[in-house]
RNA sequence: CGAGAUGUAGCGCAGUUUGGUAGCGCGCUUGGUUCGGGACCAAGAGGUCAUGGGUUCGAAUCCCCUCAUCUCGACCA
């Protein structure tokens, strides 16, 4: 490819609208463009890096027997309807009508597709088990999209299906999906990876595991043990409990704290800290009027996934307005008035607490001295709290961290929601119709790609690693004006090209620092300068993006130089 | 969905307070001199100042509506 035709300007100044490297190089390289919240152009560049990142995931794919398959982006409502997704999913899923006014749905996930696809066509266990998969756009109208690649609302995705007899054989072939994720994203070039444990939230799953790439780009946060090796995303984290055993038992005492409510100021208000507080945070259930109130510690915070499967149901952030017969800020668990059917929990940082103070239910006054125990008729506690920096593990006691990831890919195992709504079955060995067990497997490959690129990059642009670069060589003749350095480079360029190695020619005549500059902004791997002073010598100089070492090699040796370099990557 | 900020040339910005019909840098075009880490000189091209409405003799500037973009939040009572 000539630059000089390549569409995609280059730009020294930063985008105003940019956080993150990743997306503020992107642009800067003239890689992407955005078209409308959470929609982009990917020009050659970034559309050669994506397909590379595809053919990896592809190869990897049908490595484990996986049948590349296309579903379709628009959907008819039935299809959604048969699972029951049409109505249980947000505003995220885009509906809308066709010229005969039927009503359609963009595809944001393909489960039903997958089913629809194969329930005819399968129908012995003789052909289980099986998986398909597609790499594709997916669109999903997320309520804010933000930093550049990381979260969109279009997107190119590779989602697979894997439909099994038995649980076993669903556990044995998740497990090499696993295996084959790890592969992917050690080849893509990405170090920074781990899989955690994650959430089967209410899809009825039971096992699934998100891999996140380690970055503060990232809004999930991931919880890790650096001594034994446990890892799990927050929301389904576990730690040790904290005691708080320490203080003795004393006398309950109504105290005025005025306009204290928010924790920080009752703990202000009468100088202690904040794991001497009971704090209430308030949640709605979506279309009921009660209330559900979480009683926990202080200095913790309530874990709503948690909650979630506590209470199971859908819990929001109550809205606590003026009408509200509950009053925030005073809120406690001792004569506490709630709306009919509420639901009252209380999170096991308070077992066994004393001299704690609680919100009295009257404007102005908390209580101190309360003892959880003796003060507080508690049948169960529950875990609902976040887990937090420094907290200790419960499989080996060691400190934990708390870190910021980007959700690169997800593997699930999801059971047999879908074959059972949609009514896919086959015959078991018995005769009998079963509903097959399903698996459902996925990578964001536009997410991969920024992450490649927030992971690598450095001051001076993007730094692509050799398997997915968009060219491997950057071809970069030094006074391409001179007709003799003319013709040797376009010389060296057919050599290349003809020998199947991508090369970027830049053949502008700027001077040597643009080209130089633009040759670290999209990061190529390899650069190759020719100059008057090399030809000389009838020699080429080679220097590598990444650790900037350089080397200068006879003009005959120049292609077998570069393929080793392919291989090994390397200059000793 | 809530809060805040922003919208002026392809990109980055000034001009808005105090109204007098647009400017800087980068980039682009042409010519010339340079050129192994973002060169210089000269001459150019390029903007219905997000949209709509209002006030005014006159609006990028003041007022109102709308739209778009970005950031934070959607959780601690």
């Amino acid at each position: 490819m000539r630059i000089s035709k390549l569409v995609g300007s280059r730009t020294k100044e930063q985008p105003a609208d940019a956080v993150l490297k990743s997306h503020a190089l992107l642009m800067r390289a003239g890689f992407i463009k955005s078209v409308a919240n959470g929609i982009w152009s990917f020009g050659m560049p970034a559309k050669r890096i994506a397909t590379k990142i595809e053919n990896i995931i592809r190869e990897e794919m049908d490595s484990i027997d996986g049948q590349e398959c296309s579903f379709p982006v628009v959907m008819p409502k039935e299809l959604w309807d048969e699972s029951g997704r049409y109505n249980s999913i947000g505003e995220e899923l885009v509906r809308f009508t066709d010229r005969g006014n039927r009503f359609m749905v963009l595809g944001m996930t393909h489960e039903e597709a997958a089913v629809h696809f194969a329930r005819d066509n399968v129908t012995s266990h003789h052909q289980l088990p099986f998986m398909i998969y597609q790499i594709q756009t997916k669109f999903r109208d997320e309520a804010r999209s933000r930093g550049g690649l990381i979260r969109v609302r279009e997107f190119t995705m590779k989602d697979a299906y894997s439909f099994h007899l038995t649980h076993e054989d669903l556990e044995e072939y998740y497990q090499k999906v696993y295996d084959a994720y790890v592969r992917i994203f050690k080849r893509v070039g990405l170090k920074n990876v781990v899989a955690v444990k994650s959430d089967s939230g209410m899809m009825g799953g039971k096992i699934s595991h998100e891999f996140m790439f380690l970055s503060d780009a990232g809004e999930d946060k991931i919880v890790l043990c650096n001594s034994c090796g446990y890892k799990a995303n927050m929301e389904v984290a576990d730690a040790v409990v904290p005691v708080n055993l320490s203080v003795e038992p004393s006398k309950m005492q109504e105290i005025f704290t005025g306009d204290a409510k928010e924790i920080d100021e009752v703990a202000e208000a009468l100088k202690i800290t904040k794991d001497k507080t009971i704090k209430a945070v308030v949640y709605n259930i979506k279309g009921e009027s009660y209330v559900v109130v979480c009683f926990i510690r202080g200095d913790y915070e309530v874990n709503e996934a948690k909650l979630k499967k506590v209470v199971r149901r859908e819990v929001v952030p109550a809205n606590l307005g003026s009408e509200s017969e509950i009053k925030a800020g005073n809120i406690g668990p001792i004569n506490l008035v709630l709306p009919k059917d509420s639901i009252v929990v209380y999170d096991r940082t308070l077992k066994g607490a004393n001299g704690m103070v609680i919100g009295t239910n009257k404007a102005g006054y908390h209580t101190t001295g309360v003892s959880v125990e003796r003060d507080i008729k508690v049948k169960e506690f529950v875990d609902i709290a976040k887990v937090k920096q420094g907290q200790h593990c419960s499989c080996c006691g060691a400190p934990l961290d708390v870190v910021a990831g980007v959700e690169v890919g997800n593997i699930f195992q999801l059971g047999t929601k879908y074959t059972q709504s949609m009514g896919m079955t086959v015959s078991n060995k018995d005769g009998v119709a079963v509903n097959p067990i399903m698996g459902c497997y996925g990578i964001g490959v536009g997410r991969a790609l920024a992450s490649i690129a927030e992971e690598t990059s450095d001051e001076k642009g993007l730094n692509w690693p050799l398997q997915v670069a968009p060219w491997i060589v950057y071809l970069c003749p030094l006074r391409y004006d001179d007709p003799v350095i003319k013709e040797k480079s376009d010389e060296l360029y057919s050599k290349l090209t003809s020998a199947g190695i991508e090369t970027l020619y830049d053949d502008r005549e700027s001077s040597p620092g643009v080209k130089f500059a633009d040759c670290d902004l999209m990061g190529i791997p390899i650069r190759v300068v020719i100059s008057q002073r090399l030809i000389a010598s009838d020699s080429i100089e080679i220097r590598l993006r990444a650790s900037g070492i350089t080397q200068t090699v006879s003009n005959s040796e120049c292609l077998e130089r570069i393929k080793k370099l392919m291989v090994i990557n390397d200059m000793s």
